[in-house]
RNA sequence: GCCCGCGUGGUGGAAUUGGUAGACACGAGGGACUUAAAAUCCCUUUCCGAUUUCGGAGUGCCGGUUCGAGUCCGGCCGCGGGCACCA
């Protein structure tokens, strides 16, 4: 009998075992029958060609839950498939002349080869690659239905573009104002770009995250405010001065605080917004300040040194409850088309902007909140109710003062007093706002879903019939010429209108690839069948990246609510992810020379008690622990780990240690650690094989306790794997195999409580170490597959143990134990505790005030 | 600036209805086996004091509630993340 496992002749041996069963497939509805379903999906990967140990984390942990579910007894869906389009691919083919579907199929293939390594219970056969023509052409047949119900519209809006590339940039992508491939300055440019409008849904979409509790509050959070709900006053300022010709109405604007009203000293407009832009069509001073806005660049640096910028229109409008004031109306830089109505009115004495503002360009600065803070309310400026010695507007809580009949009024009653004067006069109403913006999907790219419809002179925008899908990207194109090689194309553009026949052009944007990603658990669920789509979804258990928690996660939520809309999905709830994981980082030391250079872990060894590059005379520094990147080269590859010590020890690694949504290093010294373990538990198993299986015999107390310890620890590991707790149920199996260990010494009394508890540690395994789990399970005579068994049972009764040993406190400090029986009652319990000799010391003589029994727990004696 | 999290040994972390703080692992130290090494096994490992049995302190800091607080409340300090000229 071999002393030692072998992880790499058994691994492949057992994978390909499953795969002769077809272990994983899951069922359809009518084979699963009664069972229930479980759909877990991890986020699907982007074909870099590369696993990484941050790929290795998020799938272990998704096949904990996938396999875990399947012992349990559930139709488990498990897919894997490819999110295949964007811009590296493209990238690939500018440095290395190769075409990016050439590129990325092959980065799958090779990918898929290491996938296949890692034991995990996908199902393949609903593999598919959001690039494959089949895909994306649905993809499009989607798009058009959307169009269809008005929920995609054309229109212009503001890009970053790259002057030098030609090209349409994300902010991602502009780096201190300057495009991140090309180095040019970026310009804001008017381009007609394709939008989705999720703005439709931004109520149910907030509303409704609220109520997914199986989410991380965290992700939550970060919707709601990225929807950005806020309430208050859309109103009109009409004109004192002459209206200009277009906007007699007034001037519309937005404020959540319509309590400051009385406080108002100006209007001011966007640089975007129409009206200064009509006017800055006959005034040439206009036209230079607005060009002056568009130079600020996007960034965050930017807009925090940009100096508020303003410019008098010379127009003037009325204070609606202040009769015969009037006010002015500026241009002002910091004022964003793209919020509210891209105008507002300011009250300085409020708000930092305005005051910034009104300081500069000295206007009227009018206190109308008193603080409740004693230090602020003794300034001088809230009795003198001109500002006087203000240093910053005050944005705290506070009551109403130069205000009217509003004066004394906490804030929140002014405010709704305010809106119902300005519903009165007719001039607006309460309102909603949101920060959510349309989802704007035109790139400039060629490796993306092309936008399925036809520019035609006479007949406008033409879908592209049903028929003609998927409108296929062509395969001979060039990356020689800057911008969008679909532009560049000789021929695939043109073609006839499919409505007049005349000669047209194809739309030559594409989808942004965030689309590929927004459905693709749809179509794994079923290619084309909506009752099987219905039965599986929404996915019960997703598991990713906390980077997602906004753009792909809303994205995918708006997508089912608008396939719900049009007809393509039964998901009443429009839900998507009934359950979110988010998983935490795989990091590792960082190693520098001393000659400046990011080393690879693998290139650092130690001499002489300190670190230095294999193969040369530098010494390595230790830097930061840091997420495994290329550019600092801390990466550990994941081939190499499973070459070592088998894909078992690293998944078990990755899991071990901490908490499944926190960061964790990758060290040497653990994983060895965890290749030793997977070695002691073989062990456990080995010194069986031999061994024959006792038939029946009564159990010892040892052998009971030792059954205790088996049946304890599936539980526990049971419980802790249903709440993400993997490193607490890998803590247990810790414990429960030096117990199992342990018992090796005891003598045959203990053999068949060993067997059994082998038995169900083999199973509790499996959705850990799989193919070790399968091994061990093979070396003592289990039936059938490991991974094909059912989750151990659980004799509850050896759960209860017949006596606790209970910790005695006096004044709550803990000076005695004593042991009693579990049904023991109070005051049995108390009896016994008094009469403890390890704590007479502590109560001798002393008169008892009190004794807290909590029976199980804690005996406190209050003296 | 606003909104979330989080602060526990040398390290990662456990303690999940307020009930024995430090499980489990890594690292470190000591020992056994061995001619030796590897492998394996055993012991110690929060701090201070006492040669054991033991006593005191201790979960970022200050205070509070409670018989009892890592856990609850208030106020600080520190770290991390998200958003940000959003009216």
């Amino acid at each position: 009998m071999a002393s030692r496992y072998d992880p790499q002749a058994a691994e492949p041996k057992w994978r390909e075992a499953w795969a002769n069963a077809d272990l994983f497939k899951a069922q359809t509805p009518a084979e699963a029958g009664d069972k229930p379903k479980a759909y877990v999906l991890e986020m699907f990967p982007y074909p870099s060609g590369r696993l990484h140990m941050g790929h290795v984390r998020n799938y272990a942990m998704g096949d904990v839950v996938a396999r875990h579910k399947k012992a349990k007894g559930y139709n488990v869906l498990h897919p894997m498939g490819w999110d295949a389009f964007g811009m590296p691919a493209e990238n690939a083919a500018m440095e290395k002349n190769v075409h990016p579907g050439e590129w990325t199929y092959q980065n799958i293939a090779a990918m898929k080869a290491q996938f296949e390594k890692l034991g995990l219970s996908l199902d393949w056969s609903r593999e598919f690659a959001t690039c494959d023509p089949d895909y994306y052409g649905e993809q499009q047949r989607l798009f058009l239905k959307f169009m269809d119900q008005g929920l995609v519209y054309q229109k212009n809006a503001k890009v970053n573009w790259d002057p030098v590339d030609n090209t349409v940039l994300a902010n991602e992508q502009v780096i201190d104002g300057k495009g991140w491939r090309s180095g040019a300055p970026v310009e804001q440019r008017e381009l007609v770009q394709w939008f989705f409008r999720i703005t439709d849904y931004a109520e149910d979409l907030l509303e409704e995250v609220q109520k997914l509790d199986r989410w991380p509050e965290k992700v939550r959070t970060m919707q709601a405010n990225w929807i950005g709900r806020s309430e208050g006053l859309q109103m009109r300022f009409e004109w004192a001065s002459a209206a200009p010709t277009g906007f007699e109405a007034g001037v519309e604007i937005f404020t959540t605080r319509p309590d400051t009203l009385y406080g108002a000293s100006f209007v001011a407009l966007s640089p975007d917004h129409p009206l200064t832009v009509d006017m800055a069509a006959n005034n040439t001073d206009l036209e230079a300040f607005r060009a002056e806005c568009a130079k600020v660049g996007t960034s965050e640096a930017d807009i925090e040194k940009a100096p508020k910028m303003g410019f008098d229109t010379g127009l003037t409008v009325k204070h609606p409850l202040i009769e015969g004031l009037t006010l002015p109306v500026y241009v002002a830089n910091f004022v964003l088309m793209g919020y509210g109505t891209g105008a507002i009115f300011a009250c300085p004495a409020h708000d930092q902007r305005d005051f910034d503002f009104a300081r500069k360009y000295d206007l009227p600065i009018l206190p109308v909140v008193k603080p409740i803070d004693k230090d602020t309310a003794s300034a001088t400026w809230v009795t003198s109710g001109q500002g006087g010695d203000m240093e910053a507007a005050y944005t705290g809580p506070g009551t109403i003062m130069n205000s009217a009949d509003l004066d004394g009024k906490e804030i929140a009653d002014a405010k709704s007093i305010a809106i119902g004067k300005i519903e009165a006069l007719q001039l607006g109403q309460g309102t909603v706002n949101y920060r959510l913006r349309d989802w704007g999907v035109s790139r400039q790219r060629y490796w993306g879903c092309p936008i399925p419809v036809i520019h035609c002179d006479d007949c406008g925008i033409v879908p592209v019939p049903e028929s003609d899908l998927p409108v296929k990207l062509p395969d001979d194109v060039s990356f020689e010429k800057p911008g969008n090689p679909l532009v560049h194309h000789p021929t695939w553009k043109d073609v006839a209108c499919p409505k007049c026949g005349k000669s047209a052009q194809r739309e030559t944007d594409t989808l942004d690839t965030f689309n590929d990603s927004s459905w693709y658990f749809a179509r794994f669920a079923s290619v084309d069948d909506p009752a099987e789509r219905a039965y599986w979804l929404p996915v019960d258990q997703y598991v990713g990246g906390v980077e997602h928690a906004v753009l792909h996660l809303l994205y995918a939520r708006f997508f089912m609510r608008a396939m719900r809309d049009v007809g393509e999905v039964d998901l009443p709830s429009g839900e998507p992810f009934a359950g979110l994981f988010t998983q935490g980082m795989v990091t590792h030391e960082t190693y520098k020379t001393d000659d400046g250079r990011w080393i690879t872990p693998a290139e650092v060894e130690e001499r002489d008690g300190s670190l230095s590059e294999i193969g040369s005379n530098h010494s390595v520094s230790v830097g930061a622990i840091e997420k495994m990147s290329k550019s600092k080269k801390n990466v550990v590859d994941p081939d190499n780990i499973i070459a070592t010590f088998g894909a078992d020890t690293a998944r078990w690694f990755v899991l071990s240690d901490s908490p499944p949504e926190r960061d964790v290093e990758w060290t040497q010294s653990g994983a060895e650690g965890a290749g030793r373990f997977v070695q002691r538990v073989w062990s456990i198993f080995n010194a069986l094989s031999d061994t024959e299986q006792p038939v029946d015999a009564s159990d010892t107390d040892a052998a009971t306790a030792l059954r205790r310890v088996s049946h304890k620890a599936t539980a526990a590991i049971d419980k802790a794997i249903e709440e993400f707790r993997f490193n607490s149920a890998i803590a247990t199996v810790h414990e429960w195999v030096s117990a199992l260990k342990k018992a090796e010494q005891a003598g045959d009394e203990v053999l068949r409580a060993r067997f059994e508890g082998a038995s169900m540690l083999a199973r509790s395994l499996v959705p850990f170490m799989p193919h070790l789990a399968e091994e061990c399970w093979h070396l003592i005579g289990g039936e059938g597959l490991c991974s094909a068994a059912a989750w151990p049972d659980v004799d509850s009764a050896l759960l209860v143990e017949d006596s606790v040993t209970m910790p005695i406190q006096v004044n709550g400090k803990r000076r005695a134990e004593i042991s009693v029986a579990k049904i023991a009652s109070k005051d049995d319990i108390e009896a016994i505790a008094l009469a403890e000799p390890a704590l007479q010391a502590f109560i001798d003589g002393k008169t008892i005030k009190k004794v807290i029994v909590v029976p199980g727990r804690i005996v406190n004696i209050v003296v």
